[in-house]
DNA sequence: CTGTAATTTCAGAAATTACTGAAAATTCAG
DNA sequence: CTGAATTTTCAGTAATTTCTGAAATTACAG
């Protein structure tokens, strides 16, 4: 039989449903997740309800919101018409889609609006100063993005070796930063 | 007179408020937040309920949730009585408090979390793969974190120049792979 | 102090969001 | 096809969150 809710694994569902909530995320969602990403099987609608306690019909509203995130595979076992669901089995890959939703769902329609918006002549000196913040925030989000993009052209392996390197992240920044002291523009 | 909502200004704020709700940010906090950010002057209460339509008590509630994320200051006029309320003119300053404070908000607590499940022996297979994949979200959150921690460091004149360079960010983590390969661990 | 201006609190109303059960739709073995 | 198993939809309810107005508190000029 599949997985089952000892407390140690029920903490942890709690707390990333607490999470998700935290985010835009809804509670109980997120504790669908939680479950699936925790879970060393595959798990099937049905049993999501029974383990969580939630009805059969809002485990299926979750499942769909979770594909249309891209964050659950759907499975069917051989000899079982019942449909299985699981989380990638790699973290990384979950928080790059994660990333990568969010900024279709959310900054891309933002900078589009932005840049919109910064289309106008401005009206007025408030219209002007206006203008100038809504330059500066696209800028400002437009740069990060970017910077998330290269970094979620990393492999998991690649990332796993960072990882064992620590924090020796800030060299990797001081060696940027002298580059950048000496790049002339 | 202070700001005056002209479309262009009413737009970006109703977006910011759409946005804010997805972030877990109160709509309404989520627009006052954005006229404080859009406005050249600071504001008084009165006039951010007047400007938005919301109750007095409202806005009163929304600046003591912005106080809380310490993303607006409070300064009186010198002749008046009132107080009154501006956010960073810096943009930078604003994203590295908002990084800052959901880290201490929601990122810090998820990690002691993890790592208090994670004390616990595991008592049976299921068990022993759940704690395998809090291990290793464990680990990316902290990876990323420190990243951004690092990212935090840069103050606004060093983004700037970032800014100008535009997406040459990827030759960074162009030198920064070359450096990772040679490495030696 | 006193009184007025300004702000905060908070109980309840309003609005939004989440959840459920029943019914409809889909899937597929036989 | 048929019908049983499974999934989805959706109208209505429940729960949560947000917002308001009235009352309480605070701040301060005179």
């Amino acid at each position: 039989m599949s997985i089952t809710l000892t407390p140690m694994i029920q903490a942890c569902i709690l707390h990333f449903g607490e999470m998700g909530s935290r985010w835009g995320i809804n509670r109980t969602v997120g504790q669908m997740y939680a479950l699936l990403v925790l879970s060393p099987e595959p798990l099937s609608a049905d049993h999501i309800a029974d383990t969580l306690g939630f009805s059969r019909s809002n485990v299926s509203m979750g499942l769909k919101e979770l594909q249309s995130w891209e964050l659950v595979r759907l499975q069917h076992l051989p000899g079982d018409r019942k449909e299985y669901y699981s989380a990638p089995a790699d973290v990384w890959e979950i928080a790059k889609t994660l990333i990568e939703q969010r900024r279709k769902r959310e900054i891309d329609p933002t900078l589009s609006t932005l840049r919109g918006l910064l289309m106008n002549k401005p009206a007025s000196p408030d219209e002007q100063y206006a203008q100038q913040r809504m330059q500066e925030m696209h800028d400002l989000i437009e740069m990060l993005t970017l910077w998330t993009t290269e970094i979620q052209r990393l492999d998991s392996d690649r990332l796993q070796k960072l990882l064992k390197l620590g924090n020796s992240i800030g060299k990797v920044l001081d060696m940027k930063d002298k580059w950048l002291s000496t790049a002339k523009h």
